[in-house]
DNA sequence: TACATTCCCAAGCAAAATAGTCAAGATTAT
DNA sequence: ATAATCTTGACTATTTTGCTTGGGAATGTA
């Protein structure tokens, strides 16, 4: 599993998904724009969720996504996974061969820790999210925000994530 | 924090200079040899890792690295935080500005799972890694290969890692 | 003093991954 | 028919990774 803002996209998506389920079919239109990200880069990342079936398409007009299974079944590792497809044949990918075709010295050490990781992540579903407090604040406003400032501005360079980050 | 094979190397260098502590300084070349990473890259990773006092250098024939901590200190998130320098300016970066100058929506999630990823990553230490006899049986065997097979020979590719991988 | 050995440092570079655009189509409600 | 929406694939720009090159600076040994 890998650790970067594809994923950070996926989940934030799919959280809004979450948010809006009920609704009926929720368009990607409305997720970009709610949650400032492209579109198009969307189409992709949705493209992968579906062959997961974490999300259910319907298309033409009043279509949509909606989730392919209830919010307490969505776990924020899959959704992860799913988009971020992991094909690292730099390394010894599970084969005990990294190193001259023998094992190398810190093998165990990432396996252990990608599993810790996944297992961590495994257990946070799209349902808990929901239910925190800060999230529905910001779905709040995001909800109920002017449409049309959107329309003049572009957003401040003056961010930065706080992904996996430490320094 | 990231989690990629920079990161991976770093750490391999490092247990594989705690495995050899005592026998004096250890030189890079020797280390490059051993663990099968180029020697320049090591320099890269070693510069890093000197500037946040994880590692000692002495100059000079008979010269080479040592611990900066003992192998109990050195804990294995220092490491990769070390070498990653994260200077990820994309998006918030703790300021709670990542969309339109207000927090996202999963703002609070990434900074929660990356305090726990870091948290677990800094309890392992190097000491512990030694302990593994995984470990130990891994670097007998690079100890006593014979080294002048690896001259002739190039590394084979069907590797890949299995970093914190999933799919 | 010469010199080999080692660390130190900066520039540059190819390949891959990331983040995103663009264009064409398929499906379906109205 | 048409517009809204998903679906797909190709293409592009930027960044990161892993690595090379080429020079240094320090220092033990002869």
């Amino acid at each position: 599993m890998k650790l970067t803002t594809k994923g950070r996209y996926a989940v934030t998506a799919m959280l809004d998904l979450s948010l809006h389920y009920g609704e009926g079919p929720i368009t990607l239109a409305d997720i970009a724009q709610r949650q400032g990200i492209s579109l198009s880069y969307l189409e992709q990342l949705f493209s992968r969720l579906r062959k997961k079936s974490l999300v259910a398409s319907v298309r033409g007009p009043g279509g949509g996504y909606s989730l392919g299974k209830s919010a307490e079944e969505i776990f924020v590792g899959e959704v992860i996974s799913a988009v971020d497809e992991n094909i690292d044949t730099t390394r010894c990918n599970g084969a005990h061969n990294c190193q001259n075709n023998e094992r190398c010295l810190t093998h165990d050490l990432w396996s252990d820790l990608s599993n810790q990781i996944y297992s961590y992540l495994n257990k946070i579903s799209l349902q808990d999210l929901m239910d925190r407090k800060a999230v529905r604040e910001v779905a709040d406003r995001q909800d109920h925000a002017d449409h049309d400032e959107l329309s003049g501005l572009d957003i401040s360079m003056a961010d930065g994530s706080n992904d996996l980050a430490g320094t």
